[in-house]
DNA sequence: AAAAAAT
């Protein structure tokens, strides 16, 4: 069998057998003297974008479609686009009034948004469509479109401080001014009533032309916190000219030159992002694009020929779209970092300092950059440094936990009774949608397996399934078909999933902002919510954190842990405590560290994020710090800016 | 230690 797969690999190899490794897209074509098509490689644009290799599936058939139900499937080939001219730097389309279809007879290309036009500095709107208003803002009935369950009363409960220098006044409603009429009656479309307050802050701040740091989670409405000042002032302003000397480059692939760019970390958040910009953006000259990786490029890159205004991206398929050349930054008014913490966790700051500062994108002060962030480590503090000017510090407080929506419990469960307790638990909270969090792929595999074959209707959703399986098991989660889904951390941050009833941490993450994060998945907004936790002595890492957090919310903690934690105070066990505080938590902790963080001069060396104690306290031979060092604010300034990564010792 | 992310 072996021998098979390995002869059937060697055929692969070129005619004269010479061993051909793999050559990724962007490289291909870049070999020195390789005839391009030996390699693979994409023919020229004009050499016909449906032939060979480069062909993507037929419309309307993408199996692996960033959208499974999106409207682009339909949208036909090369469909001129209106506006786009002064995006591309190939030779504007000659404009044509009926360009964006004549209902009859031209091609509908019907887009759900971008279908409006600049023209002699107005922004005309595009004609209505009633399916793509049904697509993107759905109908009363149907409960998987439907923006409901917020109460509104409950997003004034949370807290929202504001620092910088002036800082201006929160607006109370959606009215224009500030914000532009085109964006208000999207805003109406999508049944949203009053913005939440990390809105009420962020429009003033982003429209008055500020930068903004802002810790918030999703679920505090940050995504259009930040789409609607900046969708609103491209409404007014309308579309940057392309750079000059770009237009009309002979030989020269056609390349986007997006004006707003969207970064975040998971290909489920970009979606989910898209799809807000997609709403807001309806009948209007912005046209937003999507793009991430695992999903076929070829129908993204048609996406982004045919206009691309607002792009929202991952930021791997970012850097390989630049380094294929079709997508230049020098056009760049807004730059966002969403859940900046966890990009950083997953490693993407190389990825995103090239974007950022190695590329073409305009300098930190010639456009406007907003950066959210569920915490603020200082990892991140040095990224804000990089990337903000003179910026507003926002600090909404959290969503979930604190406030009492989300009614906490911790069982103590060994490992091996966790199926018996989970299916008692699956029994007695039957309706509602149930969120189960594993630590392990193969964990979210054999649990979800385990749960089909007791007939429940679970799937599950991970790293190691193809992105089509992802958002197939998303989806069918969502409308309820499949009430029970298995998750790893890819679902724990950011996925606004509505509805969700109860989060079952069958494995505790070792990051209690992670279990802040996966709680955070229900309860939403003044909805009611229940999140289990399944507790045993592997998890005595997070007892501290976790007892802290429990009280902070005013929920009961049970005495076992308090017990576990005590054992764990002990000598020798110290790791029980040894990070509290280093990431920035509870009360206070995601505070504008200018403020409150310590001295001077470079330094950034505030007890924020310090790096944990034992990278020092070892050296001395006496007892670890108690858990309380280290946390809090200026509390030491040891460490110098680069090695706080070092000192990962904590386990 | 795990997960995610360009191929």
């Amino acid at each position: 069998m072996a021998d098979q797969l390995n002869m059937s690999g060697l055929s692969l190899n070129g005619p004269g057998g010479e061993q051909r490794s793999y050559i990724p897209p962007h490289m291909r074509g870049k070999m020195g003297g390789a005839p391009q098509g030996l390699n693979g490689g994409p023919p020229p644009m004009n050499g016909g974008i449906n032939g060979s290799a480069w062909a993507s599936p037929a419309a309307g058939n993408y199996p692996d479609g960033p959208r499974p139900a999106g409207n682009w499937a339909n949208a036909p080939d090369f469909t001129p686009r209106p506006s786009g001219g002064r995006n591309w730097d190939g030779p504007a389309p000659s404009f044509n009034k009926n360009a964006y279809g004549n209902p009859s007879g031209g091609a509908p290309s019907a887009r759900g948004s971008g279908d409006g036009q600049w023209r002699d500095g107005k922004h005309i709107a595009g004609p209505a469509n009633p399916r793509i208003e049904r697509e993107l803002f759905g109908v009363p009935d149907d409960p998987s479109k439907q923006q409901t369950g917020i109460n509104f009363e409950k997003y004034d409960d949370i807290p929202v401080e504001a620092s910088g220098h002036d800082v201006p006044e929160p607006v109370l409603k959606f009215t224009n001014p500030p914000l532009d009429d085109h964006l208000l009656k999207n805003i109406e479309l999508a049944h949203y009533k009053v913005p939440t307050p990390v809105q009420k802050y962020s429009i003033p701040i982003v429209m008055g032309g500020r930068d903004l740091m802002a810790c918030a989670q999703t679920g505090s409405g940050k995504t259009g916190g930040f789409l609607f000042p900046i969708l609103s002032q491209a409404f007014q302003t309308g579309p940057s000219a392309p750079p000059a000397g770009a237009g009309g480059s002979f030989g020269r692939q056609r390349k986007a030159y997006p004006t707003s760019l969207i970064l975040a970390p998971t290909r489920e958040l970009v979606s989910q992002i898209f799809d807000e910009s997609r709403k807001f953006a309806y009948r209007s000259w912005v046209r937003p694009c999507v793009v991430y990786g695992g999903a076929d490029i070829g129908s993204q890159l048609r996406q982004i020929e045919r206009g691309c205004d607002l792009l929202v991206a991952t930021p791997g398929r970012l850097v390989d779209l630049i380094e294929r050349g079709r997508i230049s930054l020098c056009n760049i008014k807004y730059l966002v970092l969403d859940e900046a913490d966890r990009m950083l966790d997953m490693g993407f700051e190389p990825q995103i300092r090239r974007i950022v500062e190695g590329e073409d994108m305009p300098g930190v002060q010639n456009r406007q950059t907003l950066m959210f962030s569920a915490t603020f480590p200082r990892d991140i503090q040095m990224l804000a440094r990089d990337f903000l000017k003179d910026y507003i510090f926002l600090s909404v407080g959290r969503v979930g936990s604190t406030s009492e929506n989300i009614t906490q419990k911790v069982e103590y469960v060994e490992d091996m009774d966790k199926r018996s307790v989970l299916l008692d638990i699956l029994h007695t909270h039957g309706a509602g949608l149930t969120l189960i969090f594993v630590e392990t792929k193969r964990m979210a595999d054999s649990l979800s397996d385990f749960l089909i074959n007791q007939n429940f209707p679970a799937t599950s959703i991970h790293g190691d399934r193809t992105q089509r399986e992802r958002e197939r098991a998303l989806e069918m989660f969502r409308n309820g078909r499949c009430p029970i889904l298995v998750a790893t951390a890819v679902a724990a941050r950011g996925l606004d999933i509505p509805h969700v009833k109860h989060v079952v941490n069958y494995d505790l993450p070792t990051d209690i902002d992670d279990y802040v994060h996966r709680i955070g998945r229900t309860g939403r907004a003044g909805n009611t919510g229940i999140a289990t936790a399944f507790f045993n002595r592997g998890n005595r890492a997070v007892v501290r954190d976790l007892i802290e957090l429990l009280k902070e919310a005013n929920q009961e903690v049970p005495a076992f842990l308090e017990n576990i934690a005590r054992e764990g105070a002990g000598f020798g066990g110290g790791r029980g405590g040894g990070r509290s505080g280093g990431r920035g938590r509870g009360a206070g902790a995601n505070r504008d560290f200018r403020k409150f963080g310590g001295g001077g001069g470079p330094s950034y060396g505030g007890g924020f994020g310090g790096p944990p104690a034992p990278a020092y306290g070892g050296g001395y031979g006496g007892p670890p710090p108690p858990a309380a060092y280290g946390g809090g604010y200026g509390g030491g300034s040891y460490g110098n800016p680069s090695g706080g990564g070092s000192g990962q010792s904590w386990w």
